[in-house]
DNA sequence: TTGTTTTATCGTAATATTGCAATATATTAA
DNA sequence: TTAATATATTGCAATATTACGATAAAACAA
């Protein structure tokens, strides 16, 4: 008990609530934002932007990557990480059938 | 130190990131699927249709709840959720926020 | 009233997440 | 090589989530 039970549910279930797990903190949210916001794919200077430790950051990014959310490529001693825009097709075409399916509906 | 420093940030990445996290467990994306699915707003049967306790569901349910993600509205014994569109618009529109902002990117 | 049905809450155990100091690794520069 | 810089990993403590049995609460039926 206590851990999710997710061999039970289906695997795309399982891949959309894994993707919006990696967004469910506001860290990570704010590390996409600023990815966002920079004209270039700006490297590690995330660090000075967030009220957070470097190893904690460091572990905020490893989330975000592992779930193909942004990536990122060694740029010398920096590394430089960016937003991985097939992953936000993924989201948005869930919600665009979402969209569809409660277009049929009135609630 | 353990407990998310939610209080660092701002008031929108923390809404974002609330709503991210009450649709990061695969139950929960099956409950709004099954909520999709049916015709009507139907009822309390999704506890059949879900490999879990009652009180397991009804804890799902409280959490999408509480995110304004369903509504209930209570029905003689039962209780009839079904999806609120405007927080899908709401996750719809930072979508598309995104997406506007990505196309002014190459990465 | 009592019994039935449906949903919510309590209590508890197992597991996962969060955060950071300390440390390790990797790349570049000198 | 050594030093400096940037990022990752380890280890641990605090907190949060997940799941469910037991129980409570609420609405209806008889």
């Amino acid at each position: 008990m206590g851990a999710s039970k997710s061999e039970s549910f289906s695997e795309e279930h399982n891949e959309m609530a894994s993707l919006f797990k990696a967004l469910s903190h506001p860290a990570r949210i704010a590390i996409v934002d600023y990815l966002l916001s920079v004209e270039t794919c700006i490297c590690g200077d995330i660090v000075n932007k967030l009220p957070l430790a470097q190893p904690t950051i460091s572990q905020h990014l490893a989330a975000l990557k592992n779930a193909n959310i942004i990536k990122g490529t060694i740029e010398g001693t920096a590394i430089c990480y960016c937003i991985n825009p097939n992953t936000i097709n993924k989201i948005e075409n869930h919600f665009g059938m979402i969209r569809h399916k409660l277009m049929n509906k009135c609630c």
